[in-house]
DNA sequence: GCAATTTATATTGTGCACAATATATTTGTG
DNA sequence: CACAAATATATTGTGCACAATATAAATTGC
């Protein structure tokens, strides 16, 4: 057995003393706490045998083609979706060759611009939608957060990226 | 060139309408904010030649020896170390490697128990603090958010993880 | 005292992330 | 039109993360 890390049972104090104390640092708690959002979406991403940036790229891809439903032309490159994501292509490449593989995704050049590579949904990948809406909406009220700390932590997160990339 | 990502210009609406719009999901704010941290981090971590998670690392491994040096006897295992930092041995064991073979630390078999790999920090190891206290420090002042808003949200998910750890 | 179980780490394999570089296409300029 | 510069993606290489498994030491039950 790989040894697990275990229950995440940190000291998490809200002053901020010692400066460079593990716990004292907004970069760890922002670390620690995305790959245990990560883990806790195992489950469904287990059962939709999909990754969690696989899924990240299926939001962005359903929504593409609920705009392309109502009649708008989204720019559904790779470089749209790394944008969309902050992923760059040598993330997305590899990983949208492995989803053309399984089926649930399409690439191919665009026809104006031949450098472009246009990502879009297949029906399989279309099929995924349902079946992860209804996870995450079971997962809202299973876990023990409110819909109102969600939203407020969710706010603050977007507010503090932007400021990392006007100052930072 | 690899197609950047480039700068973060996401709309970030804090209603939270659509259960499954990207924006909307607290698991994407999390994994750009802790992948935007990291690139925040990336000019103190070229400086000192070290990635992000060895700097983990390292700022546990002072902790250790300023525990040490005040009499005490911390678990300096690996397990204590992935405990600490919420990283299973898979992904610590080739780091120590890597970080021994620099210098920065060292390993070896307790004599009292010949499982666990103790891991302690080196001359060289020491040396890298006071310069990453110094960066730390100089970034807290130069980015364009204050230590108020810092500490609120480091608290917000200390919390958060907590309750992901019990009730997730 | 010793087999069965538990515990602690290491190993293997897959899939991100991202820096550095390469390739190919388009666009601007004379 | 030729050709330099810009643009869009792909490729390569390194280092995480983590699941699954292997190995070895310690502990427990009898």
């Amino acid at each position: 057995m790989t040894s697990k890390p275990g229950p995440a049972t940190p000291a998490f104090p809200c002053d901020g003393g010692e400066p460079l104390a593990l716990d004292n640092q907004l970069c760890f708690a922002l670390y620690a706490a995305s790959r245990a959002m990560t883990r806790a979406y195992q489950p469904m991403l287990r059962d939709l045998a999909l990754t969690y940036p696989q899924y990240l790229v299926l939001m962005v891809l359903w929504e593409w083609d609920a705009a392309v439903a109502r009649g708008e032309s989204p720019d559904a490159g790779v470089g749209a979706l790394g944008r969309r994501l902050m992923l760059d292509s040598g993330t997305l490449t590899p990983l949208l060759k492995r989803m053309e593989q399984r089926g649930l995704v399409e690439r191919r050049r665009a026809p104006r611009d031949e450098r472009v590579t246009l990502v879009s949904i297949t029906e399989a990948g279309r099929a995924l939608r349902p079946r992860a809406q209804a996870w995450v909406e079971r997962q809202l009220e299973g876990a023990g957060v409110s819909r109102e700390e969600v939203d407020r932590l969710r706010c603050q997160l977007w507010q503090f990226l932007g400021k990392l990339g006007t100052a930072g």
